[in-house]
DNA sequence: TCTTGAGCTTCCAGTGACTGGAAACCCCAT
DNA sequence: ATGGGGTTTCCAGTCACTGGAAGCTCAAGA
């Protein structure tokens, strides 16, 4: 298969399948005239990337959990353990952008949105120092 | 002031602030050693500028909000829309990272997390295609 | 006075995960 | 032979910093 193909198979733009050979995520033959020639197993693995970065997972944590799941003799607490943390700090992203969306919502609440300057949300901004 | 100090108060690293100048956010003037000479003004809009970071703003809204703000002849509409469209995206995010949490979620519950390497997160992953 | 150490300066490079674009090569159909 | 689409590499840009190196300045202590 070329790249073109791959990329519609797996969803992933032809640009990031590159990527990620580059980075050795993913290491397709080579057809005599350069192209590269991906065998089922790299499309596999491209579709457990797509998968895995569609959950949020960092390429380092993809490139653990590829070869966890290429590992027969894993354990499958060391999985459970990275998805773990990951579901943690997903959690503590949520709650970040849950405070932010609180005070953002009030403010734009108490801003008249109307041809006046005066504005509780810059005024907001303004008063953190004096 | 001097650049340490103005760190201290404003909240953010110095670091921050000398990038903030690199990219025409502020303008503090110079001491005649080369030392950057912050005025209370500067810091005022150090201190805006870390509190509409910490809101989620971008830089570049940043920006058009620092003028907005000292635009007097502003309509606080300007400024609603803005906040309003950034609120918007953030709720965007957090459905998407509450997606995320779910589907994880319920992967890390079904994973009995033992010695084992039958693993329902790494067969999730792997099932996409094929 | 000399030295030390902290604070300041600039500049360059790296982060994460791509994405855009240029120039050139390859293949197939007309 | 030509045209168009697919592919290649390489370089640069994104966003908002952050780290580090090399060198200058300043205030305090011996």
């Amino acid at each position: 298969m070329n790249i073109g193909e791959v990329a519609e198979k797996s969803g992933l733009p032809a640009k990031t399948i590159r990527y990620y050979e580059d980075i050795g995520l993913i290491r397709p033959l080579r057809h005599d005239n350069g192209y590269r020639a991906f065998r089922p197993s790299d499309l596999h693995k491209l579709a457990f990337l797509g998968r895995a970065r569609s959950l949020g997972f960092s390429i380092e944590d993809c490139r653990v959990l590829m070869a966890l799941y290429e590992d027969e003799t894993r354990e499958s607490a060391q999985v459970k353990a990275l998805a773990q943390e990951h579901l943690t700090q997903i959690d503590a992203k949520i709650a970040g952008l849950r405070a932010m969306r609180e005070t953002l919502a009030d403010l734009v609440d108490a801003c008249h949105g109307d041809a006046r300057p005066d504005c509780p949300i810059l005024k907001d901004l303004a008063s953190v120092v004096k």
